[in-house]
DNA sequence: CCAACTACTGTGCACGTTCACAGCGCGGTT
DNA sequence: AACCGCGCTGTGAACGTGCACAGTAGTTGG
């Protein structure tokens, strides 16, 4: 990244100044909120800011203000998952949007080896940004020590297992939506509900799980529970090994939408109709809820308001405030699949 | 973004010349390169900057340097094709592992709307970035003319209709890899084949629609052509219209594996079997192809060579080098829809 | 033995901005 | 008339780094 650069001289500040007729500081000031600025004066900095074409150069702002005026989004889940299940990309996107509502730029990171852990952490340590989107499920992964270590704002999306209280984070209500569609796929007169779960090391996986017993109780034997990993595939082999264990299931809660639509595939592999002889739930609402076939029941997570507060928790943070959390409600959304 | 900032005083080239008991401009060159620095001398620096902890201060460095040593990531679709496409996960991921491998960091920006892409727009003129990755499909987009006039080296995902020799991209042989997967319907015996095109405003569009003309010549009646937007329900509009002006339609050539599986569940509705009744071929190679039941015969993209190749476009041009381009070959990969 | 060269080192300046401070004129109060 | 406060303005310093330059010591060659 050295080399020849381009010799396209931008005007500074002091070109504005000069254009104005005025000093260096009244131009700051009458481009940073316009305290104390004559209304000659401040026309007449616009004026020459709108001749000279000027920018402000954030290197130099970021160097006196001490702030990067960016925010990381750091990934640590195999990226495998990222194209493969929607919901990522629609966090992604939701922080994006809601960041350039407020002129921040985001930057994108992973961190699903040690050494992009490594990177990622150093390059964060080294003051890029002001604060970071963690989107990590699975606990016991260093980088969120280290981040809180550092001293920087961070806010998880998911509870972070073992740190609640010390770091922020924006989550859906697992557990109470978990209960709606249990309680849903009962009545729908099912009685032998089987569920796959996510993995255990994640929140979604411990609190959906924890809402199907919630409703079951004792009936939530072990045959009809399977572990999942969040990925198609997972979702595949999960619903081979309910089938096999406990043929007589009439209804299965997923934990994703996305290891849903692989329950869908091999449950219609085994002859078996849905929802007539197998009732599929799933979680989340992603764009898979509608393109499978038949359209899939689920509980809707709600994503704008997940990226809304994550950020606006971020931001708070980085004005000072203490770290804090969200619990944001979930929704039923019955399709055909139940 | 304002506020009282936190109070931990980072360590400084100065307090790592100290420790080191060498001078600033030892511990830079110590640092950058390590030219002309004595063994000892090298030692003590890097000695000094593991006690002290300290990181180069790259606002600062971006000041002297007048590069801002990161990148971004232009996304110009509607942001609903983001999580829907696979194509778009995969592109960002590539992006920002190959990036990544030269610390460099990834700026994703969006530019939907005018809003979004004046603001966009703006931020890239400002200097906050020393390249832009462009990943827009439809041309007549005004932003990347604006780029280009900005004067900021830019490299295109697709070839870039209208802007060809102007501006640097790397694309897929679209066009040879319509000819292979309609090559391949044919050797399977199929003589009404139609295709589902991209928007005609795109160079998947213009290409992979060429490259099945090529083929068919003057079998390429109107009648099997149809036009989808690169949306799943697009691909299923457009089936659905197919079915309609040609029921006796023996194959379909899909511009994008999206669109295919969206034709694949109106032709599965229809009540015709895939491939005995009609053979159906996709193109991109995306997870989805190996989701869809039957698995989708389609079009390999090689989405970590494009990747690769915009990013080295990308960093010879802000070497100063002139703008060039990339064409990769595609391949046919055979699966249970022909 | 001196000059030239090499290898290394330290110092001042520049990058472009914000902020604190001091200065100015003006109107109103004591 | 002297003082004060207020609104506005200009100026110097600082942020932390890389780079050009000058300088030093040690080595080599004539």
């Amino acid at each position: 990244m050295t080399g020849n650069r381009a010799p396209r001289n931008r005007p500074t500040i002091h070109d504005v100044a000069a254009a104005a007729g005025v000093s260096r500081g009244t131009v700051s000031r009458a481009l940073n909120g316009g305290r104390n600025v004559s209304p000659a004066a401040l026309e007449a900095v616009l004026k020459a800011v709108r001749t000279t074409g000027y920018v402000a150069n954030p290197a130099a702002r970021s160097l006196v203000t001490q702030r990067a005026h960016s925010v990381a989004f750091v990934l640590t889940e195999p990226q495998q998952r990222l194209f493969e299940d929607p919901n990522f990309s629609i966090l992604l996107q939701g922080c994006t949007q809601e960041l350039a509502e407020v002129d921040v730029p985001l930057l994108l990171m992973t961190a699903n080896t040690e050494v992009e852990r490594k990177r990622t952490s150093r390059f964060i340590a080294a003051g890029h940004v002001d604060g970071v989107l963690l989107v990590s499920s699975h606990t016991g992964n260093p980088l969120l020590e280290e981040l809180r270590d550092s001293g920087i704002p961070v806010v998880a999306c998911g509870k972070p297992i073992g740190h609640e209280g010390q770091v922020a984070y924006a989550a859906a209500d697992d557990r109470s939506g978990a209960r709606l569609m249990v309680e849903h796929l009962r009545s729908r007169g099912r009685h032998r509900i089987a569920t796959i779960t996510g993995p255990p090391d994640t929140p979604g996986g411990v609190e959906r799980l924890a809402g199907y017993r919630d409703v079951l109780g004792a009936d939530a034997s072990p045959d009809l529970i399977a572990h999942g990993d969040y990925s198609r595939a997972g979702g595949e082999a999960a619903m081979a090994s309910l089938l096999s264990r406990a043929p007589d299931l009439d209804a299965v809660f997923v934990a994703s939408d996305l290891m849903a639509a692989g329950a869908l595939n091999v449950l219609h592999d085994s002859g078996r109709r849905v929802p007539e002889d197998v009732a599929v739930g799933g979680f989340d609402d992603s764009s898979i809820a509608t393109s499978t076939r038949p359209a899939l029941t689920t509980v809707r997570q709600p994503f704008q308001r997940i990226t809304r507060e994550m950020v606006r928790l971020l931001l708070d943070q980085i004005q000072g405030e203490p770290p804090a959390a969200s619990i944001l409600p979930t929704e039923l959304v019955v399709r055909a699949s139940t």
